[in-house]
DNA sequence: CGAACTTTTGACAAGCATCAACACGTGTGG
DNA sequence: CCACACGTGTTGATGCTTGTCAAAAGTTCG
């Protein structure tokens, strides 16, 4: 099952496969259907709390987040979404959208008008399980996220958050080795994981001093998995990915 | 639309009813589904992290709450539900159920062959709407619970969590007036807002010495309403009740 | 080159956790 | 029927984790 990579919802296809055993002619209908290209930049507006109507689209490349906020203007970041990543689709059947989506760095999306979508997947019942599927994994990943925050100190939160984004970037390909993109402020980390940006970068630091990561920029060298998988409490169970449970500790056998 | 209610069904089928409309054929179709009632002491497991295979099943009676720990051992309760909520269908399509269900109190469950359900589904489009829209408003629902606990204080979320759970009762015709079941352990509490049992001792006496509510055994009185909603930080958007925003408040009127 | 954002550092305060002990009610078995 | 264990709520003392405020240093970008 070839997938022709300069195809705009390639990554959006080779991850439903991934997770959902998909034929031929599923992912010729899912490579068929129309789509508009969108460009974003970093801080922009995918789609706002409060929007009536909620679009369906997939991350083309970029990164972007959900987030919702208290009345007193406190802000949460609810999920990080990268290239494949279907946006919108929890929303459509609810009456106004309950939270944000904010580029994180610049992004592309792939617009598909909802009808199609349906059509598609009413033709393929494939379709509809893998489609379904990505849902539910959806809520699993925000399950996660309120453990983490729930019950996991400040270095555990931080370790954790790096960990899903590593394995995740890996599933998409997205980074070759130790590499990866983490395009996010110490302000966003903090959205992330519930504590200060101040409290973010003592705890970063610590990460640091300690030899388990290094990061320059937008990028972060993950130099001990295992202590930082340790250090996260980190079990990719959550993540239903189907593939090796964490391939990165492969790499290091 | 009138839906005998001493069918062990009815408070599902009318959960179902108040968000997304049913004709008379869709509601006898759900209430024709076949299940098999079972009967659960307070404590015990509906369903268990790590199960491979994950059961559809609804509340017929009593309360129940999804859970997950962390590697330590510390849990963290994700969801609070009651008469007439749907539980199992989010792992459905999983390899295996990422998080536990158990009973808060005494409980009666109807479990429905996922089988027959897929059929009604089916052959009912309006009742495939229906049930997604259960489904993205838990989702929707758990995104609100991460903003509680990743960006509000003790006495907020608590609050909160309190607004949530008489919200729903009152739209699952549970109580009458400012009374409420609140069926927790000061320990569970604290498991659903991310606290300690003691601080959430202290917190809960804060509201009771403002007047806010009283709290009796497993009753809560809200005095207060607005108050209470004030210091949640709450709104009921999130909901997605599709009723009336806020009865009690309209009550005091 | 300067403005705006981001990271870093320090001092201090506060919220919440931890530990421990006691009170209270409830059910259970001797 | 009492004694007892057990779970739950309550209280106090103490300290750690994290938040807050403020300022300086570094970075990005027009």
């Amino acid at each position: 099952m070839k997938i022709d990579d300069t195809h705009m919802l390639a990554p959006m296809v080779r991850k439903l496969a991934r997770r959902s055993s998909l034929g031929a002619a599923e992912v010729d209908a899912l490579l068929a259907l129309p789509c508009r290209l969108l460009h974003w930049d970093r801080g922009s507006y995918l789609m706002r709390e409060g929007d009536p109507s909620a679009q369906c689209m997939t991350l083309v490349s970029g990164f972007a987040y959900c987030s919702k906020a208290t009345g007193t203007g406190a802000r949460q970041i609810l999920s990080i979404h990268l290239r494949g990543d279907l946006l919108g689709a929890q929303q459509r059947l609810l009456d106004v959208a309950d939270h944000s989506v904010q580029a994180l760095t610049r992004v592309v999306t792939a617009h598909i008008p909802p009808q199609a979508l349906l059509e598609v997947a009413a033709a393929h019942p494939a379709i509809t399980r893998a489609l379904w599927r990505e849902l539910m994994v959806d809520g699993s990943v925000a399950r996660e996220w309120l453990l983490n925050v729930g019950r996991r100190n400040a270095r555990q939160r931080i370790a954790h958050l790096l960990c899903e984004l590593a394995l995740r970037q890996e599933a998409a390909d997205l980074c070759a080795g130790p590499d990866y993109q983490w395009p996010m402020t110490q302000e966003q980390i903090g959205d992330a994981t519930g504590i200060t940006s101040v409290h973010v970068n003592r705890t970063v630091q610590g990460l640091r001093r300690d030899g388990i990561i290094r990061v320059t920029g937008q990028q972060v060298t993950i130099d001990d998995w295992p202590q930082l998988q340790a250090a996260g409490d980190f079990s990719s169970v959550y993540l239903h990915a189907g593939g090796a449970p964490a391939p990165v500790a492969d790499a290091t056998k």
